[in-house]
RNA sequence: GGGGGAGUAGCUCAAUUGGUUAGAGUACCACCCUGUCACGGUGGAUGUUGCGGGUUCAAGUCCCGUCUCUCUCGCCA
């Protein structure tokens, strides 16, 4: 018999009743009466009652201990008499008469209460990740994480997946984000990169014909924090096909969506086939390559209405190549000025010269621009808008750039403050047909706009004889709610189109070779039409668990200066591990907390 | 790197226009209480108001600087 349980704090019922049994847990909450003594026992699986009786005799044992102490009884189970049965507990039939007692782990004052509902200061939280990591919310969202995490994996298994692993210690990448490098010793003055993602390895696995890939992939990527992104370290079930196009690849990722959302929520989400928005769409009509579908605001173009018209601001910036779009904002017709100014207020914050808008009430049009629009315009107006009696119109005119950037913020803030998210569902769509190039502003030069080793569409007669600007890739992204859950492409793998790609980009040929050797080198070798893609899990699991920041949903995350609190990480090293790497800390300027240890 | 918000007891928060000894809940310590489940009751201890400077007869409160946390833009192929 094990010494430490017999049962867990979550097992016991009325069936139990009678039974000799141990538990061992932590102490969640005392109640003495003076006499009798309470004590809720808690592990991973739940909580059971102990009641100490005066005569037991353990009760005397019971001076000098504390909520968050890991003790050990034993006992019988008693069935709790009635008017006392606990229906909040899945254990409350039941309470465990405590018979002897061993104190296993004490605890000293804790930093802040496990059983009570206290919102401690996040810096105090991850300095005692194990404390807080006890709270049944966080237990949840990781005990959660586990299970989508093998459930990914049972899945993608079941459908004729293979899973792999790839180098953690791999070479930079010129390409994308900031690399967390690590020094070589055995080779002075050389780095290795932790890899950003698996994305070269999974390709060369599709090469050596292993057809299909994934894997529960770390990520590592030097940049700065976002509530839904996590400093330094991700992890994403990473995949990638041999021998697909496109659309087979959407359906094997709705698959695996309505799998894992089906399981793990209750939630409503999106059934059958995602709805597919080619990227510039998205950017007209929210402004965002991210949109939350559940917000039923959208931008309307209204250019054309407003050309010529009386009010010189609109019709000079469309008479100048600019764009006037509107969107609705339900039923706030009564909403007092202050609304109105406020969300002006935000737009200009924005980066918006300002905002327009028009109020159809029940006495005809209240707008602060109605003097300059005759009756056809407001008419046209009305129908773009599909106007019902209390609805308003606001107005952003400008470039097309800025009224997409203005115009996603005031879609998500009119979302957020007249209540319009259903927070009861998911909705997914694919954002598609991304641009394979863009114009950088600085250097005016055609450059990649995402991804370089995305396949464009229409190949290589479509690099020769298009114009860069026009030429899409094939190259999407899926989109929950407003939150990326992940980019994914078919991926360019004929030698001659990449060296054209990148030629295009400015990019010599050497630069390929130099840079992407590797993959190019394999390529030259046979390598099938393949592609991927690489939701994040942290995210999914985000999502499902319904919680507004990354954080909780990873076990140990950074905060947001990517520092470990708990292990104190970063940290300097001693002057026989940099002698060892070669390294020499050149500290910046500004005299900085960490300072060179002198071991 | 830029912008917004925050920082008062271990924790959550309060403190009127600048005004007396900075309060409450919780946690902690002591005592009382035999059916609670956020048990209850009595009492006690607990503060460099993030740090530094300034204005003032007087600063938690106003001003400047700085640090930390958080959200966000840049960034994230």
């Amino acid at each position: 018999m094990n010494y430490y349980r017999t049962n867990t704090c979550g097992e016991l019922r009325k069936s139990d009743v009678g039974k000799e049994v141990i538990l061992s847990g932590w102490v969640h909450s005392v109640r003495d009466h003076g006499g009798v003594i309470f004590i809720d026992l808690r592990d991973n699986y739940g909580l059971t009652q102990i009641v100490i009786n005066p005569e037991s005799a353990c009760y005397q044992a019971l001076d000098n201990w504390r909520v968050e102490t890991v003790i050990r009884f034993t006992g019988k189970v008693v069935a709790r008499a009635e008017g006392t049965v606990n229906p909040k507990l899945t254990t409350g039939e039941i309470e465990v008469a405590a018979e002897n007692m061993e104190i296993l782990g004490e605890a000293e004052v804790i930093p802040f209460q496990v059983a009570k509902d206290d919102q401690a200061p996040e810096a105090m939280r991850l300095k005692y990740r194990f404390l807080d990591l006890r709270k049944e919310r966080l237990h949840k969202n990781i005990i959660l994480r586990s299970q989508v995490i093998a459930e990914m994996r049972k899945y993608m298994t079941s459908i004729g997946f293979n899973e792999f692993q790839t180098p953690i210690l791999t070479a930079s990448s010129p390409e994308g984000a900031r690399d967390y490098l690590v020094p070589s010793r055995l080779h002075p003055g050389q780095f290795y990169a932790l890899p950003q993602a698996p994305q070269q390895f999974k390709q060369l696995l599709m090469v050596a014909g292993f057809d299909r890939y994934f894997q529960i992939a770390p990520c590592f990527r030097d940049e700065d924090a976002r509530a839904d992104r996590s400093p330094g370290e991700f992890y994403q079930l990473d995949i990638e096909m041999s021998f697909i196009e496109q659309d087979e690849l959407f359906t094997v990722i709705e698959g695996l969506f309505h799998h894992i959302f089906g399981k793990f929520s209750t939630k409503k989400f999106t059934e059958g086939a995602f709805p597919r928005i080619p990227y510039l769409e998205a950017m007209r009509r929210f402004g965002s390559d991210k949109p939350d579908l559940r917000n039923p605001l959208e931008m309307i173009d209204v250019t054309e209405n407003f050309r010529g018209c009386d009010f010189k601001a609109f019709a000079s910036t469309v008479d100048n190549g600019g764009v006037v779009r509107a969107i609705k904002a339900p039923q706030v017709a009564t909403k007092p000025r202050k609304f109105f100014d406020d969300m002006i207020a935000f737009a200009q914050e924005n980066g918006a010269k300002g905002m327009a808008y028009i109020i159809w009430t029940a006495e005809g049009e209240k707008s602060p621009i109605v003097k300059f629009l005759n009756p056809e315009i407001l008419a046209s107006l009305k129908a773009a808008g599909d106007i019902q009696e209390g609805d308003a119109l606001f107005f952003l005119a400008d470039n097309e750039k800025l009224v997409q950037k203005v115009g996603g913020a005031v879609i998500t803030q009119l979302g957020k403050v007249l209540e319009l998210i259903n927070n009861d569902e998911f909705k997914f769509c694919w954002i598609v047909d991304f641009p394979m190039f863009e114009l950088d502003e600085e250097t005016n030069q055609v450059c990649f706009s995402h991804n370089p080793f995305s396949m464009p569409q229409g190949g290589m007669d479509a690099l020769l004889n298009k114009d860069p600007l026009e030429i899409l890739a094939y190259q999407y992204d899926i989109v929950c709610n407003g939150i990326e859950l992940s980019s994914g492409a078919i991926r360019n793998h004929m030698p001659s189109v990449m060296y054209k790609a990148f030629e295009i980009a400015g990019y010599d040929r050497s630069v390929v070779d130099d840079k992407f050797g590797g993959m190019i080198n394999a390529f030259k070798l046979g390598a099938p039409p393949h592609g991927g893609i690489a939701p994040g899990v942290d995210r999914t699991v985000m999502l499902l668990a319904d919680e507004p920041n990354i954080r909780e949903v990873i076990a140990f995350p950074f905060n947001q200066q990517a520092q470990d609190l708990m292990m104190n990480a970063p940290a300097p090293v001693s002057l026989k591990q940099l002698r060892e790497l070669h390294l020499q800390v050149v500290m910046p300027k500004k005299p900085n907390q960490n300072e060179n240890s002198e071991k």
